[in-house]
DNA sequence: TCATGGCGAACTTTTACTTCA
DNA sequence: ATTGAAGTAAAAGTTCGCCAT
């Protein structure tokens, strides 16, 4: 018995994205998953022959395309893999269907209007006031400013730490972490923006900080509204929000979907042996049912002979099969298992779920 | 005190797409 | 209408520093 397993990522599907300035659509790599599992006896049956070109990327155009997504489904399956035609190694194919789409709720304040936006004041600062702006985390201060960068932290709500990095071997972290730079050598400030990170003598230093939890949680709940961010007003915004360069704000949102990825997958993974289980145990019972009937029909020749009313359909090679009288044997045949419920665990990043329970959905 | 693995920030490369001449 | 270069953004993969154990 070989047991074919696929993993499709159902990537490459295009999302016009209403907050991006430019009405470009932008690539979008969903984090739904196609499925496709051949359970068989023959080698050549067992489904995820075709996944490399299962997984080339499809285009989808309009706005709901996560709930789209779901219709990829049906080619797939349509191309079952049941090559394998005899009788007794028919496949057991099982597609099993996307996560159900991660709602996309509009952010409010990013897109156009100047609600959301820092530049304007209040309503912009999401709960950050005007206190805690203004400082570059990245930026080396003078010492006045190191005192009143601490001052910062108790006036604000957030009590942002944030971490001052020099080049070389300087690095500062505020809030109780070290403070290990080299305050003796006077050297000026590390540039923020990306491709700075060599100073004048072409060595390049990497800059290591650990964003505070303030600024985490922050970026967490503008990761819940959007995953993706408008280059040009979210990221900035967020940016001066929180006194992050636009960069780190860029490089952590790009790390934030990898990790998001990564968790999802391994829900995927852990479902997806829950489903070999599953089918690797209806498929010995199958055989030990068909031996069963051999047997049966063996021991009585004429026992097929039956009138075609009898008719059935067997529901998982549907194949025409012809129904047994209630015999003693066939009556200790266990009744089918139910079919494994084709709806995959949604990982829930952001110990949110409707449930109140990470990654425990709420009850449909 | 040292070793080690996990985590996360930052970086580089690849890929897909759009724009424009 | 077609084509190729340039630009852009995100994914994918990697590196590396910090920290808990």
């Amino acid at each position: 018995m070989e047991l074919g397993l696929s993993l499709g990522d159902g990537v490459g599907f295009l999302r016009e994205d209403n907050n991006t300035e430019k009405s470009t659509k932008q690539k979008i790599k969903s984090t739904g998953l196609d499925f496709c599992m051949g359970l068989g006896l023959n080698s050549s049956a067992a489904a995820g022959g075709d996944d490399q070109e299962r997984e080339k990327p499809q285009k989808i155009t309009n706005e709901d395309d996560d709930d789209d997504d779901d219709d990829d489904d049906d080619d797939q399956m349509s191309e079952g893999d049941n090559q394998g035609s005899d009788d007794d190694n028919t496949p057991v194919q099982l597609n099993l269907l996307p996560l159900a789409p991660v709602p996309r709720r509009a952010l409010p304040n990013w897109s156009t209007s100047d609600n959301g936006s820092p530049e304007n004041g209040s309503s912009g600062n999401m709960g950050l006031p005007v206190a805690a702006r203004g400082l570059d985390v990245n930026r080396f201060p003078p010492a006045e400013e190191v005192s009143s960068a601490n001052s910062v932290g108790t006036t604000s709500p957030f009590h942002m730490e944030f971490g001052l990095l020099r080049r070389g071997t300087g690095y500062l972290q505020l809030g109780g972490q070290k403070r290990a730079f080299e305050a003796a050598t006077g050297n000026d400030v590390v540039e923020s923006e990306r491709g700075s990170d060599d100073d004048e003598n072409g060595l390049q230093t990497r800059k290591k900080l650990r964003l505070s939890k303030e600024q985490s949680a922050f970026l967490e709940e503008s990761f819940k509204e959007h995953s993706t961010l408008n280059p040009q007003k979210q990221k900035l915004a967020l940016a001066k929000q929180l006194n992050l360069r636009p960069r780190q704000v860029e490089v952590w949102f790009q790390n934030r979907r990898a990790r998001t990825k990564l968790k999802q997958t391994e829900v995927d993974c852990e479902y997806l042996k829950r489903c070999c289980e599953t089918l690797s145990e209806e498929n010995r019972r199958l055989h030990k049912e068909l031996q069963e009937l051999r047997a049966l029909k063996t021991s009585n020749p004429f026992y097929m002979q039956l009138p075609a009313t009898t008719l059935t359909m067997c529901p998982s090679c549907e194949r025409v099969a012809t129904a047994p009288p209630p015999t003693a044997a066939a009556e200790s045949i266990p009744k089918p298992i139910p079919a494994f419920p084709l709806t995959r665990p949604r990982f829930y990043p952001f110990s949110q779920t409707p449930t109140g329970h990470p990654n425990q959905p709420a009850p449909s």
